[in-house]
DNA sequence: CGGTATTTTGAATCGTTTCAATGGAGGTGG
DNA sequence: CCACCTCCATTGAAACGATTCAAAATACCG
């Protein structure tokens, strides 16, 4: 299936290519807090099973619930998230109209990463599927980790952005797709990138979102969004039964997008 | 007319609120080289008249004509160039698509700043009206400069890039605003804001794109475009002869995207 | 003052939205 | 374990708005 998108570079391999991935299990999976936490030191990239300066950055590894607010627009930025399980959708009043979907974060994706450089939260986060995720101190960092722990560490979180800003870009370039089929298929694709960037199958999965999400993500109507997907049913580009996808023909997507 | 949008911030004010803001002509006028380069001192945020370790790190203000390319897609990023007069258009090619015009530069704006963090170029830019730009090589600063004043022209660099990935997600907001009249308001409160901050008056200026650019911008049809300028002119929100706009209603304007 | 590129206008088509009503899944409590 | 309730997904039909295609008018540049 070829590149799908430009977006799809494993977060969690971009700095440490020889950094064997983490096995994360799809459904939500309380993890014991010191297994998180190393974790949590994998990804960072910090080796050392000694972690012990993680401690206090890392403040919990904390199973969530459906809804529950991670952070509010407005509120003063200091913590990211990172999603172990389950999945979270932000949201931002921009253009001074009602809330919006600004993008969604999928297990092994950093909630919280879109205010690096900034003092305020600009975004709204909450959970659409039961998880765990990993509370990181981002003002704590500096103070505490050692000094070349602080410098991998920094440099991640700093890849990380770029990822971060690369989504936001191909999210703007949404806005060139005309059809509903367009977007629809781009979405998928890109989630499908996501989700196998992060080990996971990349043409089979389940939307964490719901069709309404979708579609203000879109800047759809939502019954636009169950038509289309509907339709790339039934010509068999996809399977598509309510939150499970299968992706049947990838390259026809693709085309889709293209022409 | 208040705040029209989240992203107008005066670049050349962001870190240094007592720099006294360089005037610059809105029409193309070739400055002096010494002239130029006092005023990219100062914008950068120099203060000493003595900037001769930046005549390595600006290599030449240069004159640039229409069409012209000053970096292409792919190309190894090194440059940034600071628009003094004149102004260019960027565009890429996400989703394996037709090129698609992802933003503009205006005076008082640097082009380039999005492939900070990035070893390639990502979007190809251009001149859309000729002018003059300053051309800064961005690997040479870090070699060059003087201790402090590397740690200055970097955190405004720094300002600069979040000051863009705002406008990234300003524009990613596009996508929500289903209508083309919200789309087109929101881009001429958008351009006046940005004008404003660099100094010029927001309510009267002139477009420095074609139709087809707004419209590609937009994600619309050019006539589109057109017959929503005609219309919101015909409303007397706005006046618009060819290129030349007058905004006579911004409060009228703003509403309209909130509704 | 030409010649070209861009802008403007009109009319028909197509796709998406909207509104309204039905169907189904998941969660809670008896 | 089932009934119930609520939220979410689905379907249909009508209306609206943007796109498309084609032609004319106007601006811009050398």
């Amino acid at each position: 299936m070829a590149a799908w998108n430009a977006c799809n570079i494993p977060i969690t391999q971009k700095l440490r290519a020889s950094n064997k991935r983490m096995e994360m299990k799809f459904s939500a999976t309380v993890a014991c807090r010191d297994c998180a936490l190393y974790q949590t030191a994998k990804v960072l990239g910090l080796e050392t099973p000694d972690c012990s300066s993680l401690n206090r950055v890392v403040l919990r590894d904390h199973p969530v619930n459906k809804n529950e607010v991670l952070y509010r627009e407005g509120d003063s930025f200091r913590y990211l998230y990172l999603v172990h399980s389950g999945s979270c959708i932000s949201s931002a009043t921009i253009l001074g109209r009602k809330s919006q979907v600004m993008g969604f974060y999928l297990p092994g994706e950093i909630a919280g990463i879109e205010n690096i450089g900034q003092s305020l939260c600009n975004h709204t986060t909450r959970v659409l599927e039961k998880g765990s995720v990993c509370q990181l101190d981002f003002l704590m960092l500096e103070e505490t980790l050692k000094q070349d722990e602080l410098i991998r560490v920094q440099s991640y979180l700093l890849g990380a952005s770029a990822i971060h800003a690369r989504q936001l870009q191909w999210e703007r370039s949404l806005t060139g797709l005309q059809s509903a089929e367009q977007r629809v298929a781009a979405f998928l694709l890109n989630l499908a990138g996501r989700f196998q960037s992060h080990g996971f199958p990349a043409d089979r999965f389940r939307l964490p979102m719901s069709r309404e999400a979708i579609a203000d993500y879109l800047g759809l109507a939502m019954e636009t969004v169950i038509r289309t997907l509907k339709n790339l049913h039934n010509r068999k580009l996809i399977s598509s039964q309510t939150k499970n996808i299968e992706i049947l023909d990838g390259d026809a997507l693709s085309d889709l997008i293209r022409s």
